[in-house]
DNA sequence: TTGAAAGCGCTAACAC
DNA sequence: GTGTTAGCGCTTTCAA
């Protein structure tokens, strides 16, 4: 049988109680009582039980993570992995442990935040996305439980502790970047139209269009899923145009990467025929062939913020709700060339 | 405030105890009462309290992680991520949520696992890793408590269930290809030879070179850290002898990235200069310039068995001990041609 | 400065 | 079938 609380104080002669308050460091104890008492804990080797303690203090030390449809799915995007090592950075420093649950359908999914919350598994949540119209936020706004997104929330956002880019400006500036570079026929790939954040580049990548005096097509917007498969579908509708395209926004890397294939099999040079710009710069981004040019949008840093706020609610409730913008930067790789009518010149 | 087991025991005119069975949906409890209990529940918007169950239970239904160095650290490595995905689905299906902890320093991850297992916050452990003479296993053996490792245990192999390639006969087989396309000066660029992985790769490497009856040079042999900058010092080193290899085995995708970077740097091109192969088929492996030859280790497959078996364990702790050996494959890409003297002629 | 005792919310004997 | 009751191991008033 393991040690309790209990075998610590009858070997020290102490009520349970007092072994408590050493394991917290009661500064009321004596020097003396906690010397002793912490004898008596090595000797028997004691550890905490945590959750005994958590059910006493209603707090588990723990913060929970939730990914959109599945871990199974989305960790084959780098983003997630890449936003989960700044979230353990940030838990590291205030130690606190990470939790997740595994939900494959939405309902799934639901059902697992519901344990998390109801089952007091968890003090906060990082969501790590946001959708429009999301059940999930209104239910733990509802709750009132300690939650950030890393994203833009759909509503309520002066109510919500969030940490984003501004990808409105970004998706601008890249568009920006491509019709300086003399393009006129620029096309847009999307993800899933319900996440927020492909909106917010969509309509960035708009404002820049109309800006420039371009016309804004319809048929140069086209969605799909947020994985390299998206891509390779989004490109054959994109090459099927009458005007195809000579410049692509695509609002994923790993997106990026299906795109670079598929218009490889179709025989479309990157960037002599067709420039691409991304978003996220993962590592693969800087691997494929061509490099790509990406926006940088500091993922480390979203999750690192996300995590650090989370548990600023978690311990002050009263902690305002704030709204972490993480800066951007458009890194210029080999994806996007110089664009004059019918002829191509010099590399950017 | 939250509804508890009792009140709704009160609304439902019955005992605690009862409300707890239809809970656990105990078959001796008649579809009338559990029908009444359980309007009560809705009525009342109960949730069961997952802490106050575990507790009473001895069970979380949460399986712990462990990561070698900090998940800060190693989800640079897309094996991480890749493990964990496998792993969410296995636990998924057995209805565990995951847990990690976030320790940074050896220290501190003994402290982390120490608290899951001592604070009783996880039911059982998988651990993607296996250093040689390792603490961690030592303490998991000695406790008694059911987990299971993703490669193979330094030592005690039959006491610990353990998922794992036959990562010996792997090099093996790379390294064969490697001679048989005509390559006599073949190096070794390994990771931290405190991993039993690349002490078995390493002498996978070896058997090869010795059976073909080449020489087995020390200065062939080099180690480095798993990252990409990994790859990117060996190489220097390697580059700096009389008789430079002209093809390498490479224990890792991700440093085999780096080593194809210093490799451009230099100047010396791939395949035509010196051949390449690697370990894992990581997404990277397929993107990079040129696509990686590569042994495709089934990680996904890993981390699902291994969650598959810490569950079993944890369920009949009288489960047999078990040696699961996922199949290997390699990839054939373009990192590879044959080797003629001073000649290259045509790809593989 | 310390102890006694109630309680966190649930489960599992043991009764009936 | 269902209720009673005693924990699970800890924290936290309240008293002394």
């Amino acid at each position: 049988m393991v040690a309790t609380i209990k075998d610590v104080a009858r070997l020290a002669n102490v009520a349970p109680s007092t072994v408590s308050r050493v394991i917290a460091n009661n500064p009321r104890i004596s020097e003396k009582t906690k010397e002793r008492v912490r004898e008596a804990m090595t000797e028997l080797g004691y550890h905490p039980n945590f959750i005994a303690r958590s059910l006493a203090n209603q707090s588990t030390q723990a913060i929970g993570i939730v990914i959109p449809g599945s871990a199974d799915k989305a960790f084959l995007n780098p983003f997630f992995p890449e936003v989960i090592r700044g979230i353990s950075k940030g838990a590291h420093q205030k130690h606190y442990a990470l939790h997740m649950s595994t939900g494959e359908t939405d309902a799934e999914i639901m059902e697992g935040v519901v344990q998390m919350v109801e089952g007091k598994r968890v003090d906060g949540i990082v969501l790590l996305y946001s959708q429009v119209d999301d059940k999930l936020t209104k239910y733990l706004l509802l709750k009132n439980f300690p939650f950030v997104i890393v994203g833009k929330p759909f509503k309520d956002v002066e109510l919500i502790t969030h940490v984003d880019n501004d990808n409105y400006r970004a998706a601008k500036e890249v568009t920006e970047h491509l019709i300086e570079l003399g393009h006129e026929r620029v096309a847009f790939i999307g993800g899933n139209l319900k996440l927020v954040v492909t909106v917010e580049r969509l309509l960035g990548y708009e404002k820049a269009i109309r800006n420039a005096g371009l016309e804004y097509r319809d048929d140069y917007i086209v969605h799909a899923q947020f994985l390299k498969e998206g891509g390779q579908a989004a490109v054959q509708e994109l090459f099927k145009l009458n005007e195809p395209p000579t410049a692509l926004v695509v609002a994923d890397d790993l997106m990026a990467l299906g795109v670079l294939n598929m218009l490889d099999d179709m025989g479309i040079n990157v960037p002599n025929d067709v420039s691409v710009v991304s978003f996220n710069n993962v590592m693969l981004s800087e691997v494929s062939r061509p490099p790509l040019t990406t926006v940088d949008i500091n993922i480390f840093q979203l999750g690192y913020e996300a995590a650090k706020h989370v548990i600023q609610l978690v311990e002050d409730p009263l902690d305002p709700i704030k709204r972490i913008i993480i800066p951007h930067k458009l890194m210029k790789r080999q994806s996007c060339i110089e664009y004059h009518s019918k002829k191509k010149l010099h590399q950017e």
